[in-house]
DNA sequence: CACGAGACCTGTTCGC
DNA sequence: TGCGAACAGGTCTCGT
């Protein structure tokens, strides 16, 4: 589930409440529990629920496919991974089948970390930075313009959605989105970095912003039984759509694999690299 | 350095 | 109907 528009939308729905409860901001938590340990990825289990009692959440933000606790003097860090998700719900709710770590709050509300895969991670720690600092630029950041993102692609060997994916590169990309991006923007997702011109990339980062605005207006996407509420799976152009018809031409989608991940293009739209001019 | 395979996990869906 | 294989939104580590 969770790349950016996901994690935006968690991030939101903790920053502001859901069905009527109150969010997060301002809230002391009481009281920590810890369902499974390797949740945690720092510190271990005791020093967590010892660390993070009485302490009050500021603020609830996102940074890649990161959301960002402030609750001074730590950050939590919470990375949902495959399966992850984050809710508020009453003090009186049944335990979830696969809560991972649960935050009692003051106000008779809890925070769950609910996890089917057992993927997802968090770090209670004063140094942030340590982690997020790994990340590459957020590709909705208002800053970043298409003669810089050149600069950054052009010098890449790196075939473009294996790249587009790295989070070192660009924070928040996942793999819908990056077909979805790669569509639009009428590129082969094969394509080495450095064959693709300045008009290209404009087009590409437009494409890239456009489908990750879209996600967060339609609240994400839910697929299968994995996280509930958004709509964006109803608008995908190619992510699962193999065999359909291409929206632009008619041409059947069609799925490969590139760098262990399915994939899915147009081979009309979206031609092939020609290999002899690499 | 680039790339691929395997690991980490549980659950659903597909093919026989 | 049953059962194993394939597949699933992500990332890390190790080997070539």
């Amino acid at each position: 589930m969770p790349e950016l528009p996901e994690v935006e939308t968690i991030a939101r729905t903790l920053r502001l409440g859901s069905n009527g409860l109150p969010g997060l901001p301002g809230r002391t938590i009481t009281q920590a529990l810890v369902l499974w340990e390797r949740t945690l990825a720092e510190p271990a289990s005791q020093e967590f629920l010892n660390a993070i009692q009485g302490l009050t959440i500021q603020t609830v933000s996102r940074r890649g496919k990161y959301l960002v606790l402030e609750i001074p003097p730590f950050n939590l860090l919470i990375h949902l991974r495959m399966s992850g998700d984050v809710r508020i719900e009453p003090l009186s709710t049944q335990q979830q089948k696969h809560d991972r770590v649960i935050l009692l709050l003051d106000n008779d509300t809890r925070m769950a970390f609910n996890d089917t895969r057992k993927f997802g991670r968090m770090w209670l720690t004063k140094n942030p930075e340590r982690i997020l600092d790994r990340l590459g630029i957020d590709p909705l950041n208002i800053l970043l313009q298409p003669e810089e993102f050149y600069a950054c692609l052009h010098p890449k060997k790196k075939m473009l959605k294996p790249l587009l994916m790295d989070q070192s590169f660009l924070a928040g990309l996942g793999n819908i989105y990056t077909d979805e991006a790669l569509y639009q923007a009428r590129l082969h997702p094969t394509l080495r970095a450095n064959s693709i011109t300045l008009e290209q990339t404009k087009h590409l980062l437009c494409a890239i912003q456009s489908v990750l605005t879209e996600g967060i207006a339609r609240n994400g996407a839910s697929i299968d039984w994995v996280y509930r509420g958004g709509t964006f799976q109803n608008h995908f152009k190619v992510y699962r759509q193999t065999g359909k018809p291409c929206q632009t031409c008619g041409s059947p989608v069609c799925r490969i694999i590139v760098g262990q991940r399915s994939t899915h293009y147009c081979p009309t739209c979206q031609p092939e690299p020609n290999h002899r001019e690499v």
